[in-house]
DNA sequence: CTTTAGCACTCAGGAGAAAAGAGTGCTAAA
DNA sequence: TTTAGCACTCTTTTCTCCTGAGTGCTAAAG
């Protein structure tokens, strides 16, 4: 037996209703909704076609049909419709977007958020860069006899700063020195490298010179790997309580404790601008039963960000695809505009 | 009638029972708890008083009864007892809060995740410095003729930078002047008086220093004001689900919605260092059936941050208090610790 | 005057049974 | 191949009845 066009017609309009009422579809309202050229008692036969071919199942014998995640799947796939947005919805996705560029953190946070109220279910975001950062420049400024504030310059551009209590007091001249040292010996190297960089001089130099040069290179070692780590905002959490499939508190429980958790196990795919993942398709144990959509916008650099949408399988695919296709494009635009400007990130203390 | 001590043991009974049933409770079950020296019979008699005189309520004719807010005010202030936390426990809220001291925005997300998971409901928590912030001295670092770092010194011992894309060229033989007329013109002052000083300054320097100044000054407003802004962090609002008085769905996504957008009317005391309101006496509408407990904690200089616990009515006070106590003495001696080191928080872009 | 035993009464919640309704699958005719 | 017709299946809803926890009152005992 074969797919027909008729069956893929009926699929679709199967999915599409069943997306918007999460009740199982008769063969009358589908027949109905293809404008009742044919009769239910065809629908119904083409329906068995389709679930024989796994396309669809029947929760029990005497109900309508749901669809399988092969069924989403192929919906996914050839069926629906790219859904374009109105101006006034990009309108309103670029306006929830357009916030002062504060640190890379919150701006991420901030668009989480609009993106999960925009489509109405969880979602989460992280921005990573594909490279480890390096230190490329030192300062140190003196404050007084037992401080000065160490200024550090990533390879990526972003500065960060902190005021180092020292433990020792340091006369100004020895500074210059000490900056030397620091931009000949642990720009351009990886953490790992600093490390071992750091135990070589503590034979060349003065006691008293590598203490101060330690307490700065642990601060640099600090900022360079939390820099590395990338961060995984979820918001929209309580999306999931308006849905009927969640409408049971311990299901929406375990979702929701796992989104809160276990961010590392969202879906990360490394390529492409979209990806959707519907069902058993999800490593997760956790996410068996949802689907997710995903899509990476550009931070400039060589960062790129994620962000994604978790939902019941029978999400909204089309608009959340469009939305979230919005807000990449949103997002890319903005750090684009950014470019020559404060580049991706804010300092640290 | 008056409200003897055996009504107020009754009543202690009452609650106590009631904070680990949920159920209303019987005379019967009174009795036994109380060691079975008094009859039921007696028992009711004196809780047919105590719904008269306010402390209890009756869900219906023939049910057990059930604490009323006046009941748990009672309770909180009288008949509780204050709980000591094992040392056991103590050790392992001071190892949750165990972790490099990072950025304050982190640290603070840390502790109230923290809290939350120690204490099973919902918590939220903030930062807040009681005076507003000013810049204490500036320094430019050229990087090349058209960036140069800004690295800005605050009140409170921040230490704030960014690279600054500049618009124009400059020689580096400017930037000592700069730095100067910075330091001399916008150290010490609110942000208010940084715009008027700035507008001051725009007839009395060439029109290209000015626009250098006003484009650091901006970025000094920006840090300033972020500075200025009290974040408040929730965390844990999943653990409603777990609580029978939130199984139904909509309630709970209500007050879920209520944590994640309207965090600025969460309660807030000026004072004490524990504060608990009870339904009712909150005046937030979608708090009137959750009681909070808040406690504060010092981040030293003039800084303050709060702790806060959301749950049903029958929450266990005891319990809650003592942990929020722990937690914010714990709060409390890490940032003393750190007198004297890296000062409160980390620098931002 | 307080406490207690006894007892009728109330009412929420659960178990079943019955009815309703939606939708199917099959048969036979168009 | 499509369609009308119809019996059948199974969930969901409604209703009724029953159970049991818990009360409030009365009357006796302390």
């Amino acid at each position: 037996m074969e797919l027909t066009d008729r069956k893929k017609q009926i699929l679709k309009v199967v999915i599409e209703d069943y997306i918007h009422t999460a009740e199982p579809v008769g063969s009358k309202t589908i027949a109905a909704e293809m404008g009742g050229k044919i009769s239910s008692a065809t629908i119904r036969n083409e329906l068995a076609d389709l679930v024989e071919l796994g396309y669809l199942e029947q929760p029990h014998t005497s109900a309508g049909r749901v669809p399988s995640p092969k069924g989403y799947r192929l919906y996914v796939n050839e069926l629906m419709e790219q859904q374009r947005l109105s101006l006034a919805e990009t309108e309103r996705i670029n306006q929830s977007l357009q916030m002062k560029m504060e640190e890379l953190d919150r701006v991420i946070s901030q668009a989480g958020k609009a993106v999960s109220a925009f489509v109405n279910y969880p979602a989460y975001i992280t921005a990573a860069g594909r490279k480890k950062t390096v230190a490329r420049r030192f300062e140190l400024l003196p404050v007084d006899e037992h401080s000065c504030i160490v200024v550090m310059m990533l390879g990526d551009d972003r500065v960060k700063s902190q005021l180092l209590r020292l433990q020792l007091k340091v006369e100004p001249e020895q500074m210059p020195g000490l900056v030397n040292l620091l931009n000949t010996n642990f720009t351009g190297i990886s953490v790992d490298e600093m490390n071992l960089r750091l135990m070589d001089l503590s034979e060349q130099v003065t006691p008293q010179l590598f203490l101060l040069l330690s307490q700065t290179v642990a601060y640099a070692v600090d900022v360079l790997e939390e820099a590395g780590q990338r961060e995984i905002v979820t918001a929209g959490a309580k999306e999931l309580l308006k849905l009927p499939e969640f409408r049971d508190a311990d299901k929406a429980h375990q979702l929701m404790s796992f989104l809160a958790d276990s961010k590392e196990s969202l879906p990360m795919p490394e390529e492409g601008p979209m990806k959707i993942l519907i069902g058993p398709e999800n490593v997760s144990e956790a996410l068996q039963n949802t689907s997710v959509v995903v899509a990476s916008y550009d931070i400039g650099g060589d960062m790129r960000g994620l962000i994604g949408v978790v939902g019941p399988t029978r999400m909204d695919y089309a608009s959340v695809a469009a939305r979230l296709a919005g807000f990449a494009d949103g997002l890319t635009r903005m750090f684009g505009k950014q470019e020559g400007l404060p580049p991706k990130e804010d300092t640290k203390t």
